[in-house]
DNA sequence: CCAAAAGTGTTACAAGTACACCCATGT
DNA sequence: ACATGGGTGTACTTGTAACACTTTTGG
């Protein structure tokens, strides 16, 4: 299961770990993604484990706690400077992994006493973040035998309570679409009006009329109208758009207004 | 500065907590309440220190996170099933009360070594409380030398981090008020209309036209029309009216919906 | 009677909803 | 030419904002 190498990896690993990080805190990450039309989350399968979950990490001590969010970004993804927002913490009593770690470090040939610190109830700060897909550089970790995209309406088995963290990721996701543009993270350089509306069908999971959401989005100013059209398909050839970053970023910092 | 019995009842809780308790992690509660028109904050002024602080308290190994939090508002305010949201987690890495704890610990007699567990960085998911402010019924802990409320408005100097915190628990409950009836929990059995206004100014901290504001609400249909009028007042007296249970916890769950 | 709050109505404008219509493109 | 998606427009409904008018009350 485990090469020579990637043993004393792990060893190593877990046995700075109870000194490196805080006690059974950890971060989790939904990283979403827009490809073929699919929101979707990327996903690990451990080591031995028939289930799926989010990819995470611990907290040092000298870390601020987003910092350990973007520290798992970079080092699974190789991004940096992505959007990444803090949703939620998830603190039930049973969020114990420590069946599943004494069977990996069995399996391994590792002493499981080594990751005593690990097998603890832990609490676990949620993120999401949104990439792009094609920038994305998925590396597996020395825990990891396989990792993936998924769509995120249509999830594999995932461990523990990982499901329910990503439930609550998409709708954290669908609320802050209410008040702020979403898809310079997710979509590339240019678009058409009609990628950004599957985007956000994909998002909240339901059709959208054409020429309303057309009329909103033209209206908001954060788009800007290229003259290149796209060609190739056998249809009208929409025009390109591309996000003006200035008016984006302002909308992103816009209050919320109560209708009164 | 400590009787000998808090003292010791201090020397025993400080002794057992390393153990009790998840390190480094705690929760705390921005209790808020409304009186005399304006939207009120409980706080803790600690033992021989001049700042103030949100109530809080730490995880016990057999404690969902949620349960924390409940014990901080039964244990602190005598108040059972409240309304009680985790809006967000605070984990810079700068949140330490060593020096804080020591000195405490020193004017109080106490050996600093027992409190070696508070005075480490701390990771604090932050809950806020709406509490009817006739209900409550403050109760002080061992280290706690003063308590009140405060206009959420006007907050006198705040230890750590915690007027941040408190910031941000406004900011959600301003955000929350878009798509949730909020008034059940802080206002009394029975209110009129403008002392439902006044609330949801006090929490805006913006005055809102009084015509459109009456129109909203009793199109919401949460409100139910009494028979009763207030009397007393030098003016018109302004009819009774009281939340529709089924109909408030009903508009609570629907899901927010994005125009388009 | 009067000041001030309560209850109600009016109007103008913006936003959301549901369509219909023509246009452009590769096959 | 034609099916299909793209671009645009219209009519209807609903929501927001600002404000005016009347009613009721205790002093």
């Amino acid at each position: 299961m485990f090469t020579k190498e990637i043993k004393e990896a792990a060893e190593a690993f877990l046995a700075q770990g109870s000194k490196e990080y805080v006690p059974q805190l950890s971060v989790d990450c939904a990283i979403l993604s827009f490809h073929e039309d699919q929101l979707k989350v990327f996903l690990l399968n451990p080591n031995g484990q028939t289930g799926w979950m989010l990819p995470g990490g611990y907290v040092r001590h000298q870390d601020n706690l987003d910092d350990a969010a973007n520290r798992v970004l970079f080092e699974r993804a190789g991004l940096e400077n992505i959007f990444l927002k803090q949703f939620h913490t998830f603190g039930s009593k049973d969020r114990v992994l420590g069946k599943e770690v004494r069977d990996m470090c069995v399996k391994g040939g590792i002493d499981p006493a080594l990751a005593d610190w690990v097998a603890k109830r832990f609490i676990t700060v949620g993120y999401y973040a949104l990439v792009n897909y094609e920038e994305m550089k998925p590396k597996p970790d020395i825990f990891t035998q396989d990792f993936g995209w998924f769509d995120i309406h249509h999830l594999p088995e995932m461990m523990a309570d990982h499901s329910e963290i990503i439930d609550k990721s998409l709708c954290t996701l669908q609320k802050d679409l209410l008040s702020q543009p979403i898809g310079m993270n997710l979509l590339p350089e240019t678009f058409t009006i009609s990628d950004l509306q599957k985007l956000y069908e994909s998002i909240l999971g339901r059709p959208i009329d054409r020429g309303n959401f057309r009329k909103k989005m033209l209206k908001s100013n954060v788009l800007k109208k290229l003259e290149e059209q796209k060609t190739g398909q056998p249809h009208r050839s929409p025009y390109l758009y591309t996000f003006d970053e200035t008016q984006y970023k302002q909308s992103l910092q816009e209050e919320v207004k109560v209708g009164f």
